[in-house]
DNA sequence: CTGAAATGCCAAAGCGCTTTGAGATTGAAT
DNA sequence: ATTCAATCTCAAAGCGCTTTGGCATTTCAG
């Protein structure tokens, strides 16, 4: 059934019928309802291809998931950002448009969206120091919203972010507060804006109690579960090994638990586990004492969010861009303790 | 730039310059480069929404999240599946529509894609017994393809499955092999399809091994790791505990670890866990010894296959529907050894 | 009772592409 | 020179909708 030949047989014009559907007030009220009723009965929807074609809005945005490295990850986080940022698209009529990429062609990928105008907007996951596709993007004129940031341009583009380095500042002060002076940080891949970040609040927690910054502690890698156990296992075999250990994702920390475990230690006591914690729904790390002490903040919130301004944007396209930035909450868990007092004598040698 | 601005540019008709993009026969070669080379220059792209309502092919394909229950949980699995099936997306020139919806609303949701024809076709996940998406895709005529499968009318339509049943069968007998007779079952929720078939299974390898069948050790819940925490958390304090724990899920494996090793006990000699393995990109179980002895098979592989085979049956319509069936590996790893003594013991008293 | 404003509806243009059916040109065969 | 087929190109129709501009008809103030 198409709008022609629903409106030959109630015997209106083709505008008219459109209209009424639309909730247009050219339309009687009591036609209106004739109409719909007709529509229903036919189960009537107008094709999104005319519709998209008519009006010049595709009713879309598009997600760029992006598969990294020669082992071609994909975040588990993206599961529920996506899952949030759905949410809102279905509630407000629009379709999400997800492409996977390798990180290779990325940037050409990008390109080739921006070009074929198949979407209204476009949210951009993972910004990277100097992220051409920021550029890119404001130069070809495609709405779009950024889930994190990167330093510049901040000012002139709409994005949500956590406050990275305050968390991992706190984070850190919580830890050299129950004495912990060697800690390590597994962080995300450095070509990730956020990282640099959580490593600044990091540093800056460890400078501003005077505890000395040692470089072989800190690492930079893909956020998987081994990375988590292989990291914590050759550091907890090694001289003058780390008491603590503050990690990106809450699937690291799951591998520092594994490690600290398999050598017999126990977790919050000989060796305390923080982490920033996405709240992904899979891995709750709830309860009236979570497993894990996190920092934590919702990315299916974010997504959310996020999906929310980028709308606004597209309807309001004049409007500036809003920034959101949000504050991770600090949850107590079991996996934090004092330092064991070998660790201190150690240090204070 | 549209294709009427190029073809003036080019002093050609549209239909030339159109026919020469797509590779039509009906025109000169050295008009056709002509025509690449303007094209390239001024980085023209055919509108897609002009394109599809021309064509009467939206190339694009559509896939539905469910997020399930109160708790609005979404399956990691889900992002690698999307990823392997985007990957071909991608190379065959489709897009992929994704939309995000409560479980409640999921059939409405169904009906309403098939009533606005925006995709060329769909690809079901979490088939549940007695679906009614699927009758309702045959009965509009939706080209669609199925992960897993539900009893009925399978030689009907597109599936590409686990053989689930076989898996755990295998599983189960290779843990009775060790000596374990107390098996818990921790399951995906009982209304999805495979964790049927996964039960049958184990209830087959029991029987056939003459070990009683025990309903108080069966779960069906949403696979989390705080699922497999809690279980395993109740089941060990309890009395006549199990030894072994069979997983639907490497999450909820690492959750019964977590219980496991805090009450004390050593994962592959106290108790033993067996998990299936999606071969998740984040929750990697590989490595010289994997940490969990597990029947593997690839969700990324199996999006990348089921795709491949939804596109074969939109674009050779009159062909009838594959089925694949995958066996899973069987691959040992560190999480499984002989049963203790103790429950032997019990066991045989 | 009249003129203006508001209301309810319509025909037709246009969105940017693909595709049909036909015309013009070329080259080979008669 | 004439015919025919093959090759190249084109104008125009159509995909299914929204939207513009206008035409009747009704309503209402003066």
């Amino acid at each position: 059934m198409n709008l022609k030949e629903l409106s030959t047989k109630l015997g209106l014009s083709q505008t008219t019928v459109s209209r009424a559907l639309n909730g247009y007030p050219e339309v009687r009220e009591e036609t209106r309802l004739k109409v719909q009723q007709m529509a229903d009965k036919y189960n009537y929807r107008p094709s999104s291809q005319a519709r998209r074609l008519a009006m010049g809005r595709t009713m879309s945005i598009g997600h760029v998931l992006t598969v990294s490295g020669a082992n071609e990850m994909v975040n588990p986080v993206f599961a529920d950002f996506i899952a949030g940022a759905g949410e809102v698209y279905s509630k407000s009529g629009y379709d999400m448009v997800l492409s996977v990429v390798n990180d290779a062609e990325e940037e050409t990928h990008y390109r080739e969206i921006a070009a074929k105008k198949s979407v209204d907007g476009i949210i951009v996951h993972g910004p990277r120091s100097m992220d051409p596709r920021i550029d890119l993007l404001r130069s070809v004129g495609l709405p779009f919203a950024v889930h994190g940031r990167t330093p510049g341009s901040e000012a002139d583009y709409t994005w949500l972010d956590v406050n990275n380095k305050r968390a991992f500042q706190r984070a850190t002060d919580f830890l050299i507060d129950l004495g912990h002076h060697r800690i390590a940080l597994l962080n995300g891949l450095s070509s990730l804006n956020f990282a640099l970040r959580r490593r600044q609040g990091y540093m800056d927690a460890l400078t501003s109690r005077g505890v000395e910054y040692d470089d072989s502690l800190v690492f930079f890698e893909e956020m998987t579960e081994h990375y988590g156990y292989r990291i914590a296992s050759e550091q907890l075999a090694a001289e003058n090994a780390p008491t603590a250990f503050l990690t990106s994702s809450i699937l690291v920390a799951m591998g520092v638990r594994r490690a600290v475990q398999e050598l017999g230690l126990v977790v919050g006591k000989d060796v305390s586990i923080l982490t920033h914690d996405d709240d992904l729904s899979y891995m709750q790390n709830t309860g009236e004492v979570p497993m894990f002490t996190a920092t934590r903040s919702s990315v299916r919130d974010a997504g959310r969010k996020l999906a929310e301004l980028l709308i606004y944007n597209i309807e309001n396209p004049s409007d500036v861009p809003s920034h959101v930035l949000w504050e991770a909450q600090l949850v107590v868990g079991a996996s934090t303790g004092p330092a064991p007092l070998r660790a201190a004598q150690t240090d204070y040698a």
